[in-house]
DNA sequence: CGCGATTTTGATCAATGTCAAAGGTGGTGG
DNA sequence: CCACCACCTTTGACATTGATCAAAATCGCG
């Protein structure tokens, strides 16, 4: 795979890797930093589909003349590596094992958005809300298991959150507050804080198994790094 | 991919191709007849992840021992091949072409996914069940392209649409009417009729490109028949 | 014909959105 | 080092959407 990256590129926060509606010749392994995949109505709305991690793997689409369906933006500034996807399935063709990879990736993905389904149409605001805080609070340790701890950074706006779990951002601090004062988080500036993970697994229907997913050593691990 | 089927086997209407929760050991190639994707929660609210139409593949998951993340239930009687999930690695390192197939229909189902994401968390009531008629309406087409005319059939009840899109069978049913004192669409009993598809995509903010993501002849093809 | 499931409608209620304005915060340039 | 500015958070008052509860009408089917 090393072979055929153009190299690691860094981004601005704020900045969007692809934009929906047009066509990509890149994909990326995000090594660092926070992004978000999103869509945007014609009349600005805008959902928020998923918080990527390091790790992740960002700009594959199957068929590639197609627009993207969605948009990618860097919430922190990110560091990438970056691949041109005109070769993709040839590339995949010479390399079983990626097509392989490729495969578990996406069906990961998949099953994060379908756990993410469940939680905008079916859950209240603040089991959502909840959810969606345990989500990254385990995601972000899974990923960086050193600094074991209550505490995670949390680089996202309330904003972010709202178009995320399909909120307003004022009923996100609302509902943010009110989960302060039960004592079951702490959020200042850009820092989580998980007071309870019990209670608010219990209320956020939360389980670890489904959201997190880790490839079994004789399955296929991540495309990169 | 043939040699490794253990067959044809029908399904009544109501019954689960496998269970949320439970391992599953066998994969299939839906035949003929709707089947749904859904997860429950602990207190039986039901979030309709997809609902699949012939072609579809269901069962895969790229973790095997682990359990299924979902259910599927038939909503008419159905009709699949079986497939053993057993050794779907080592099928798909004997033949790279099938994990390519298999990226490209996880690819797509997660694109879908996403489409349904932004329906659900940003969109009103009408403006979703518009979606959903449509997006069902051009799928169906596209999957049995002889009947030409503005009418398929629908074998969901307004339950189903409304675990579908995040709302109670009781609001869906508001809504169709007001969609149907418009001149929008005709619902009577499983038929559902798009009398003004372009007012409807219009309301819906529907792309039928995102949605519908035909494979191109230089890419892959869905795994079976 | 009769029964269970589904659709339809009404009345009322709760959750969440909208609008508006007042604090905070961090970063940047003078 | 301070002042300013853009952006974010927080809060209040009020509006609206969609949920809930309940009951009647209808449909499909044995």
């Amino acid at each position: 795979m090393d072979r055929y990256k153009t190299g690691i590129r860094t981004f601005p926060a704020g900045s969007d890797l692809y934009y929906q509606g047009e066509t990509s010749d890149e994909m990326y392994t995000l090594l660092d930093g926070w992004v978000f995949r999103y869509q945007i109505l014609e009349d600005g709305r805008r959902q928020i589909l998923e918080f990527t991690l390091p790790g992740a793997f960002l700009g594959f689409q199957p068929n590639r003349q197609a627009p993207m369906t969605h948009s990618a933006q860097c919430i922190t500034d990110v560091a990438a590596c970056v691949f041109p996807s005109r070769n993709v399935f040839e590339l995949f063709r010479a390399n079983p094992e990626l097509a392989l990879r490729m495969a578990w990736i996406t069906s990961r993905d998949w099953t994060l958005a379908q756990e993410h389904l469940t939680n905008i149409g079916r859950r209240t605001a603040r089991e959502r809300v909840a959810h969606l805080l345990l989500e990254l609070f385990y995601r972000v340790r899974l990923c960086d298991p050193s600094p074991r701890g209550d505490s995670i950074e949390l680089p996202l706006t309330q904003e972010h959150i709202g178009d995320a779990l399909g909120l307003t951002s004022v009923h996100v601090n609302r509902t943010l507050r009110r989960l302060r004062e039960a004592n079951l988080v702490a959020v200042e500036g850009h820092t989580l804080r998980i007071l309870d993970p019990d209670t608010l697994a219990d209320i956020a229907g939360f389980d670890s198994e489904a959201v997190l997913q880790r490839p079994l050593s004789t399955e296929p691990r991540p495309l990169h790094g």
